[in-house]
Parts: structure tokens; C-alpha cells; sequence
DNA sequence: GAGAGTAGGTTTCCTTCGGAGACTATAGGA
DNA sequence: TCCTATAGTCTCCGAAGGAAACCTACTCTC
């Protein structure tokens, strides 16, 4: 078989979009939101605090297409619809919760750098 | 001491910037460069393809504001300004290696996944 | 049978973000 | 005197993201 090398470090690897997608904060919070099982729309909307209902399916979208995010519609009045992740969806969780819990573990730690910082360099 | 529950769910928390900083594609590829050691802007500049020097200096100053890249200006002719990662910079390292290893991992599937679906949408 | 309610979007408008490319400061060398 | 190299900054413009109104389909209430 062919060897592709894929290297998000290249502009025009494909790889470079599949790291746009992943590497984006909607991504990783609707992806974290979904780890606790199927949820539907509007519950995500809850849990994700402050994504609008355009990112929120946009990023929904785009997580099906790639194949990371089922979405099945229930007819129903009125309807219902819940998404849920795929084998490839919980694959991606490991790497997205690990950076989800750093954030957990080390935003004092950033946010105290930023105030140093900000004191340093203040416009003086 | 006081517990402050940081949640990135939470729109209003201050850990929703940090998981900004960290859940951005220049982020990754950045501190992903900085890996193999301290670097220069312009080599900097060239390993991550498709940079804007823009982009690439708000990124650095962000990195380094948040404590996680160490930024050495020596004072020659011309300038040489040296990159390289923190402590808490070495921290961040694993979660976004992970990150890019799977993308690397994925790719295909994701693209493959990808084509299917614009098949299956196409506006018949 | 007119009007309201409900879920999951789509559309519109406006602000902000990101990219391309020109411009800057500095000092040693031709 | 002019050129070069480095690490940026500045300016302009198009694209992305947010807020909020609108849409659809059906069902329930009055």
C-alpha cells in the first residue's frame, strides 16, 4: 500500500484539517459533554454554557461527518434527536479528556502566570 | 483554603480561557515544535507551515504570558530571539502530543469517513 | 379552527479574528 | 552609502463566530 506520510506540520496535509477539528474548544467540550452517554440537542446546549445554537451544529456536524458523533432522529412530535459517540468518538476522548483535565489541574497555575505577567509588562 | 471549582462547561469560568489557549491549532503545533528544544522565530516560522508571522507572534506571546514558554531575547545583529518550553510548558506537552499523535493515527479514517458522508449528503 | 407550545435548527446581521504583505530598527560588511 | 538578516509591527481585507429573530411540523388547549 501507498505510504502517506501524514504531517499536520504541512500546510497542505490533510491531516491539517483533521487537527482543525479536534484542536478547537467547541470540539473538545461538546466530545466531553457526550462522554456520559447520548444526549440530545438542547441538553448539550445546557451543558455547553454559552455556545450558540449555530456553533453547537456546526460542531455537530462536523463531528459527524468525521465520523466521531452519531446523530439519530426520532419521529416524534415534537421531535427528538440525540447524538452520540462512535467507536472512533470515544477514541478521540482519551486524548481530549486528558487535555480537558489539564486545563482542571493547571488553570491557577496559568492564571497566575498571566497576572505576573500582566503586572511585568503593564504599560508603565 | 477556598474552593473554587473550576469548570470549563461554565461560560463565565476563567478555566474557558485557559482550555482556549491550550484547544487551539497554533497552540498545538507550536509547543509541539518547541518539543525537540528551544527554537528560533524563523525556524519556528518554517516548521509550522502555513503560519502568518501574525499568528505565530500572538501565539508565542499568549504561550508565554500563560507561563508556558520561556522566551530569550539575545542581544546580538541581528536579533536572535530563542523559544523554548517551560516546566508547566514540558506539562502541557503530553496531552497535545497526544492529541497529535491521534490525528496522525486517525487521519484516514476521519478523512475516509469524511467522503462518505459528502457522498451520502451530496444535493441529489 | 385559531393560537400557543416545543425541539431543533436556519437566516440575518454585525463584530471580531485571521491571513497577506509591506514596513521598521539595528549594525556589520561590501 | 547601500545591502542584508532577524524578529517583529502595521494596515487592509475577507472569513469566522456570536446574538437574536425566524421557521417547520405537529399537537394540545380553548
Amino acid at each position: 500500500m501507498t505510504e502517506i506520510p501524514f504531517d499536520p506540520y504541512l500546510k497542505a496535509c490533510p491531516s491539517r484539517t483533521v487537527l482543525d477539528r479536534v484542536a478547537d474548544r467547541w470540539t473538545v467540550l461538546v466530545v466531553g459533554a457526550l462522554a456520559d452517554g447520548p444526549q440530545r440537542f438542547s441538553a448539550l446546549a445546557q451543558r455547553v454554557d454559552g455556545v450558540s445554537q449555530k456553533m453547537l451544529t456546526r460542531t455537530l456536524r462536523g463531528l459527524e461527518r468525521d465520523g466521531l458523533v452519531q446523530r439519530t432522529v426520532h419521529a416524534e412530535v415534537p421531535p427528538r434527536v440525540e447524538y452520540e459517540l462512535t467507536a472512533a468518538g470515544h477514541d478521540v476522548l482519551g486524548p481530549l479528556q486528558a487535555l480537558e483535565r489539564w486545563t482542571l489541574d493547571h488553570s491557577a497555575d496559568v492564571l497566575a502566570a498571566r497576572e505576573a505577567y500582566d503586572t511585568a509588562h503593564a504599560t508603565s
